[in-house]
DNA sequence: TCGGTTACTGAACAGCGTTCAGAAACTGAA
DNA sequence: TTCAGTTTCTGAACGCTGTTCAGTAACCGA
């Protein structure tokens, strides 16, 4: 049936029309900004045809949201083979602020937001949560170094340190996303910023003075 | 003129009914969630008398907002007292989650959307802008730190430093904010975690191992 | 050629924040 | 007491939102 698969291409195509401009309204002016009456507007559909291509506007947001998480996830895979697992943690540490800084919109929904998905987990359970992946990515690599002995003590619950050094990073990420360019403050660059906070942190909980790998 | 006397004294009692009713809403289901319309309701009121006290939704919130904060001042106050400066870094970092947990609306009002007062910079100079204060406050600690010599090399920008540990609680209130009670993070109580991200970034950026007081 | 599926439109719905003409209620002076 | 003027509030609107749905047109396989 070469016909209906032509339809279901073409289908396929629309959808992606939507995605496509969806992602560009949102990049632009956020998510809450942009109305289904907008996109539908900038590829020449009436508002209801979105309606045959995702359930309602949270799907779509969703649809996008998880792809530019993908973006993340290609970037965390490869810290994986680090063998130092606290310069693993200082990897991920970058990475994270990283991803939020390439992705502000969507690091806002997942991260800055009461969790929107907490009640569809079988629709990420099919994917993998991202925040849960990267979770026990970091876990692993405290988990490894308690093991290894390069904690002090009161740091030797590798979810305490996980929970730890997330909030730490988020922390970094979230104020710049919500008060970049605020006047009142003279931010430092994002860059020092960022390193300051994951060295302190790091250097806060283990045992060495310098956490830098081979520095014992 | 006791008359218009009572003229004003009524209105302010109409206006602090409408406050009231607000403030019971939206601690309960968010400032989103509720219309205007519902807090009229809850006062017999037709939805328009609202705007013969308030300009507009926006302006209801913020008054609500700006008199939580009058409760962050007034905790942090008493702690320009103390005489060490980490100590005085540490109690404020407490303060400050502690609010976040008490305020969780205004908080994520706050610190958790881009700025919404940014342009109306006027309405918080007559007050005090309490971000402003707050951050003030803990950069005269960090500088006091760094004249006796406190912080270690990398952290003697007090600017830095404030940045730093502001990140570092705002990092642990905002995660406590969104994901409390996340089925997929084993959470350690709250206090455990504001306790060992305070410690963590504290020793990370002192010069003694211990940044207790005293224990030089 | 024709019945059935599919994709889309355009009008509608309920709800939102907000505005406004008009109706009350009260005020102070005549 | 009367009455114009001010103040306070109502109730119906406006324009916007996300969303639904009857109706239409195009395409499909037979």
């Amino acid at each position: 049936m070469p016909s209906s698969d032509r339809r279901a291409r073409e289908r396929q195509q629309v959808r992606e029309r939507i995605l496509a401009a969806a992602r560009r309204l949102f990049a632009q002016h956020g998510f809450e900004a942009v109305t289904l009456r907008k996109i539908a507007a900038a590829i020449d559909y009436a508002p209801g045809a979105i309606y045959l291509h995702f359930k309602d506007k949270e799907q779509l947001i969703r649809t996008l949201c998880l792809a530019d998480f993908d973006d993340l996830t290609r970037a965390v895979a490869p810290l994986g083979r680090i063998a130092d697992p606290v310069e693993r943690i200082r990897r991920m540490g970058r990475a994270y602020v990283a991803f939020a800084l390439k992705y502000p919109h969507s690091y806002r929904l997942l991260f800055l937001q009461r969790s929107p998905y907490e009640h569809d987990e079988r629709a990420l359970e099919r994917r993998g949560d991202p925040r849960r992946d990267g979770h026990a990515f970091l876990k692993l690599a405290a988990e490894e170094a308690i093991e290894q002995g390069r904690l002090r003590e009161g740091y030797r619950d590798a979810e305490l340190v996980t929970e730890t050094f997330w909030a730490a990073v988020h922390g970094v990420a979230s104020l710049e996303i919500n008060f970049a360019g605020n006047s009142w403050v003279q931010w430092r660059p994002m860059r020092r910023r960022t390193e300051a906070m994951i060295e302190a942190v790091l250097a806060g909980m283990c045992v060495e003075r310098s956490a830098k790998r081979g520095a014992r």
